[in-house]
DNA sequence: TTAACATGAGACAATTATGTCTCGTTTAAG
DNA sequence: CTTAAACGAGACATAATTGTCTCATGTTAA
């Protein structure tokens, strides 16, 4: 990519490209020029190609849930509320971490390996409130870390379609996620 | 499409067109196409597109859920409990249900009507499960349906990745979604 | 064995996506 | 006002995907 100096079109490819892609994968680079509402040469003085937009969303996407994550575990008072605080400043950013989570984003060398220590990261989280009774020993923490993932997902899916703003849809992602859909209410 | 007469070579070219777009939307027909272990002209030789390709997985995709979800609901004895079989019948199809949602087969008009209609008819049996105590009336069916069928997909998820078998990845997704990850066990 | 049929391989053209360039216009800083 | 930088529009060339066709091969049923 090219020195992001010009903020606001290239800010807007990014934000248009991380919504297009997010709802069609296959969308041509022209798509994703005029959803920014920029021509598509405009597009090629900021990425050289297809390719490296992927690797410039990808590189942001895990800058950004890093530093929220980070900030929002920084006040818990237990492994268990990190989770919870967590999940609370994700969902705004549900759109990054579902990102992260495709084909396109998991094929760029560096990003297999910055996912992957993240994923130990949290892994090691996850055992410590698996301590303080968050859940059983015996579920996988495979389920454990794809449910969490997939709710805050999920309550993205419901800010973005205008169900439920931010904050109600990440209380319903913790209720269900801790408790069942049986305690879930805005 | 043509008349599917020759089984084994169709069956492969809509298996491997299942299993290649959910992992990469943007696939080529030509990676569909050796991916099912055929030519690439064999391929048009059963498909005339892209498009006729999508349909086709689009209406299998619908018939089959709603096949093996009406059976699942049939010895139910409870809107709830119908809800439970549905899963246990569905995480095996999770493939099926999560392409349903992808913007490709959410572009076939006839099964955006089709899923409308299902939805609406689910919708009406989580109405019920609600009166029954499922889930408090002041959740919001659409996250509901969200959560469900979220963790359907992480279920399935679970199997393709080999870290549960399908009965222990329903049982983990059932418990999760009405109880809670600290109900949720092997 | 013979005939019908599906296939694989490869050639080919058409279409679409991508990458580059130029030029005239707009914008913002000096 | 002047100038430098970014931009939009559009022309253009290249590359990738797609759709069609032919022919030789293998398979199956009569």
């Amino acid at each position: 990519m090219l020195n992001p100096v010009r903020v606001p079109t290239y800010d807007a490819l990014v934000e248009a490209a991380f919504r297009v892609l997010n709802k069609n994968p296959a969308a041509s680079l022209a798509e994703i020029a005029i959803a920014a509402g920029v021509g598509r040469a405009t597009f090629h003085r900021h990425f050289s190609g297809r390719e490296d937009l992927i690797r410039v969303l990808a590189f942001q996407a895990v800058d950004e849930l890093q530093e929220v994550a980070d900030e929002a575990a920084r006040g818990a008072w237990s492994y268990t509320d990190a989770l919870h605080k967590i999940l609370i400043a994700i969902v705004p950013l549900g759109e990054r971490q579902w990102f992260l989570t495709q084909d396109a984003a998991q094929n760029v060398p560096e990003i297999q390996a910055a996912l992957q220590k993240q994923n130990a990261e949290f892994r090691t989280v996850l055992e410590q409130a698996q301590k303080e009774g968050l859940f059983p020993a015996t579920c996988p923490l495979e389920w454990v870390m794809q449910s969490y993932d997939l709710l805050i997902y999920g309550a993205w899916l419901m800010v973005r379609d205008g169900h439920a703003t931010p904050s109600q849809a990440a209380n319903l992602a913790w209720k269900t996620f801790t408790t069942g859909i049986k305690k879930a209410k805005l």
